[in-house]
DNA sequence: TATGAATGAGCGTTCATTCAT
DNA sequence: TATGAATGAACGCTCATTCAT
């Protein structure tokens, strides 16, 4: 019954999901390095068939920046729904880094910021961060002069501090989001020398 | 006196250093996409002058990096003598923040992980920066557990947080130091959940 | 019945062995001076081509040394089942003059030593050669001390010797081979001051 | 009392021999691969003094050549005077073949054909080869229709037959001068295809 | 639609040669 | 005169991208 337009597109939809999965694990082994023959080896496709699918190695990119920035949206809505702001916070920032562990693409990052779709992703992530935040702050958690930027720039900050670190313990990177998360804390805070900055 | 074959060697030695101060600069700019030629049209020298004075790329990212650990080193070893080991702990970060902040070399970090030279540099750095951060624990104006290692890294955390930040102001780093540094102050510290690395 | 994916692949193989039939021709005409771009030239294709057939220019020079080798080893096995030995080494002896003659890939001889399929196309040479000479041997055409070694080093001396004249008459090499040729015989032969080398 | 100009002349001439030496040297062992780098490096000057002596590597390679002739041309000189013109033709055959087999300069004797001195050297040993060749012709040791050129072109037969070899005895050569010289000779000869060629 | 062969710009590197010292 | 630093053309090779099948 199933119009066959319908089943192409279901395929179609299939391949692309298991080329960004693939891409994405292919970029966290092998970074900049990666080729798009790699990925296509990887996802078991020929490499036209990547081209196809993204336009540009860019646009491949791209798609799975969007697809992390929408992972984190989306966790960052869900928390703030909590009932203990701190706790919430402190999740999120757990659920980034792990994330970021798993699937490091600070390559990427750069490289995709004029993509709009990423623009778009960014600021959904953003929206998202205002209200996890702000209910923190509000509840005394973290310091008053906190903002979602600073949440948003420091996000990644626990995993970076561990890429130097040769064969790190998978779990070292929650000795510094620790660290970090008690700098955002009131208690014993010191005035900060610069304004947070106001992200697009 | 005057040393008569030094002449040569005097115009080599500035084309080095002019060339290790343009290769910095566009490997700051440009990351890994930074190509020789890139490096040599900076320089204002042709592209084989690069290989002269380094045999290699890799060699010349080992080079630039050697350098700056090196600064860093000598900037540990001049505060470590400093009477306030707060004030020496929190200015050796700054200079550290800001040498990165000029010149990011991220993606070299790992590249030349395996060169000796770089090995040997970041040894040292580890040597100085243990007695600075000793002193200051000793002095209780850092947490009794953080350790050189810490230090080493989140010592670059600061300017990590910033390159999201599409043209940030060129201080704003100074904000996340600040963070981070109320991080690592004893008061309201909370248990960290994972031991220090223990680094080469 | 027809094999609907082949047409892509006799495309390929196509290009392949007008690449093989280039490259040998512009081997022989520039030796070791010849580039990949030369041979891309020299075949109609772009110089990425060549690398999708031949993953190196030692792998492409291989090829060319195997397809040698292998016809040379056809030729003697062919020859041996002649009724008259004598006259069929000759005839293999001037199969393999006359090849030399057309593509003279001396340079490529060392060069493809320890290459895996090299090795074994001339293993195989040398057993059709035992082959054609041993019987040669047996019939009394050659000395009784000739062996199939020596065959193989004075294979390519006709074509040697007359690569040294500027502009030579194309069977000038005849004399050469009718000569060396005539010292293998039994007649009028010289006890030999060397034992016959064992080759792999 | 001697002038300092003779001096300056006596160390060039000095000079000058030691980094054909060197060259000689390097050019057997590597061939083609063969860097002017390398050729300074083994005489112990700098890169700058081979082009003072020679105005390009091909000038170098054509000196050496040049040099290799002249003591050919000297034994076949010498040996001409010999009594016994079988036992000279042989004895000069023996030379030239030694010659080349310590200093291997095959790839180098295209390259220097047009080089003038190399053409006059070449036809310096043709003319002392006539007078040997035509010697142990009128002796009936070797063929009637052997001519100079043949001898000329033979030469090097026995290093090039071995040169296949992977670790060849340093004699083996002669197992196969001695199969050639057989064929020179008349006892049991065939008559040759091809007329003996005309050298310049 | 999916394939993979072809493309060609660009890469890191080498080396004969020139030239200031 | 001898040096060795600088040059730049050329090399082998890679890879994102295009396109015929």
């Amino acid at each position: 019954m199933a119009p066959p337009v319908r089943t192409q597109r279901a395929d179609a939809a299939r391949n692309r999901a298991s080329l960004l999965a693939a891409a994405e694990k292919v970029f966290a082994e092998k970074g900049h390095a990666a080729s798009v023959a790699d990925i296509a080896v990887a996802a078991g496709v020929a490499k036209g068939t990547v081209f196809r699918h993204f336009a540009t190695k860019e646009d491949l990119i791209a798609s799975i920046v969007c697809d992390h920035l929408a992972v984190l949206s989306g966790a960052a809505r869900k928390f703030a729904d909590s009932s203990d702001p701190g706790e919430a916070l402190l999740e999120f920032l757990t659920v980034a880094a792990d994330q970021r562990r798993q699937h490091d693409l600070t390559f990427a990052q750069t490289a995709s910021d004029h993509d709009p779709r990423v623009v778009n992703a960014r600021t959904e992530l953003h929206e998202s961060l205002d209200v996890l935040v702000g209910r923190a702050r509000e509840a005394g958690v973290i310091r008053a002069d906190i903002t979602e930027a600073d949440v948003f720039l420091l996000m990644c900050a626990p995993v970076h501090a561990v890429e130097n670190v040769a064969d790190p313990s998978p779990t070292l990177w929650r000795r510094y989001l620790a660290i970090i998360f008690d700098g955002l804390r009131p208690q014993g805070a010191h005035p900060l020398p610069h304004p947070a900055p106001v992200l697009p």
